[in-house]
DNA sequence: ACAAGTTTTCAATAAAAAATGAAAGGAATA
DNA sequence: TATTCCTTTCATTTTTTATTGAAAACTTGT
C-alpha cells in the first residue's frame, strides 16, 4: 500500500540541520570530482543516517526523482561508496554509506586519472614521431617541449601509487 | 586593414597533426580540473607553437570566437599558464605558454582545493556542535562519523603541501 | 504462474555551463 | 585630440549535462 509508483504526491520529510550540513558538504566535495548534485545528496544523507535507508526514504527526504535515486545509488555502489544491506522483514533494498572515504580517491584515481594518463602518454609518443619530420630548427623546440610533457606525465604516474598508499594507510 | 572586427569570414588556417595531438591532450587534461574545452585548445596550441601567437592567430587557427579567446587567455594568464610577450613592431599582444606545468597544479590546489577544504572543516565543526544536542545513542554514532570526516580532511590538508613540494622540485 | 512491490532504463525536459558576437572600453598612432 | 586598432565585457544563443517519470524489467511472496 505504500509503493513508490502509485504515490501521487510525495510526502515531505524534514531533514535535520545536521543532515543538511552533511549533504551540503558532500555536494561540494563531489563537485570537485565532477559528480552531480544528486549523488552528493544521496551520499551525504546516508553518511549521517543512523539506520539504513531505502530508495523511497531517499526520494522523500531529498525530494529527488525515482530515476535520480536509482542512478545515483548505482553509481555510488559501483565505486564502493554505498552498500546494500539486508533489512529483516522488508522487501525493498536498504542502503548504507561505506565510511571508508579512501575508496573514492582510489576509484577516482584508478578509473579516471590512470587511464587518462595512459592515453596521454600514447599521445606524447605520437607527438614525438610527428616531430621527427619537422625541419631541424623547429624540431629542436618541439622536442624540448614534448620532453617536458613526458617528464610531467611520468612524474604523475610515479606519484599516484604514493598517494594511494598514503590514503589507504 | 586586418583588424579583427571588420573581418566578416575568418580565414581557415590549417593546424598540423602535431598541433592537433597537443590540443587534444590538453583539452583532456584540462577537463579533469574542470576547465572548458576552449581553454585547453588555447593552451595546447600555445604549447606547441614555435613563436608567440596573437589573439587573432588563436581565433583563426582554433576557429573560436573573440570572447572565448579573450576569456580563455584571461584565465590562463591568471593562473600563470600563459605570458604576454612584447612583439617588436606589432600592436597587438602576443602570447606564449609557460611550460612550467607545476603552476597549474599549484594554482589549482591553492585556489580550488584549499578553500574548499577550509570551508568543509568549518562545516564539520558546525556538525559537531549540532550533534551535541542529539540523544545519547544517536549522538555516539554521529560523533563517530564526524570524527572520521575530520580525520580525512586533516589528512587532505597535510597531504597538499607535500604534493606541492613534489611538484615544484 | 500470477500478482503486487520494487528497481532499472531511457526518451523527454529542465538546468547549468560554455561559446558567440555586438557594444563598450582602452591604447597606440598620427 | 581624433582616429584606428585591439581587448574586454556581457546579454543572448548554443551545447552539454543532469533530472524526471513512464514503461520495461526484475523480485518476492502467494
Amino acid at each position: 500500500m505504500s509503493s513508490i509508483a502509485d504515490k501521487a504526491v510525495r510526502e515531505e520529510v524534514r531533514l535535520s540541520e545536521l543532515d543538511i550540513e552533511a549533504i551540503e558538504m558532500f555536494i561540494n566535495f563531489f563537485k570537485v570530482i565532477g559528480l552531480p548534485k544528486s549523488v552528493g545528496e544521496i551520499y551525504g544523507l546516508l553518511f549521517v543516517a543512523t539506520r539504513p535507508l531505502s530508495m523511497e526514504d531517499l526520494m522523500e527526504r531529498l525530494q529527488i526523482s525515482l530515476g535520480a535515486a536509482s542512478q545515483g545509488l548505482k553509481l555510488l555502489r559501483s565505486v564502493g561508496a554505498v552498500k546494500v544491506v539486508y533489512a529483516p522483514g522488508e522487501r525493498r533494498d536498504h542502503y548504507v554509506a561505506d565510511l571508508e572515504l579512501s575508496k573514492f580517491a582510489t576509484s577516482f584515481i584508478r578509473d579516471e586519472l590512470k587511464p587518462r594518463l595512459e592515453r596521454a602518454l600514447q599521445r606524447v609518443e605520437r607527438m614525438e614521431s610527428l616531430a621527427e619530420e619537422m625541419d631541424p630548427k623547429e624540431r629542436k623546440v618541439a622536442f624540448q617541449r614534448i620532453d617536458r610533457l613526458k617528464h610531467w606525465m611520468e612524474r604523475g604516474q610515479k606519484m599516484m601509487p604514493w598517494i594511494l598508499k598514503f590514503l589507504v594507510t
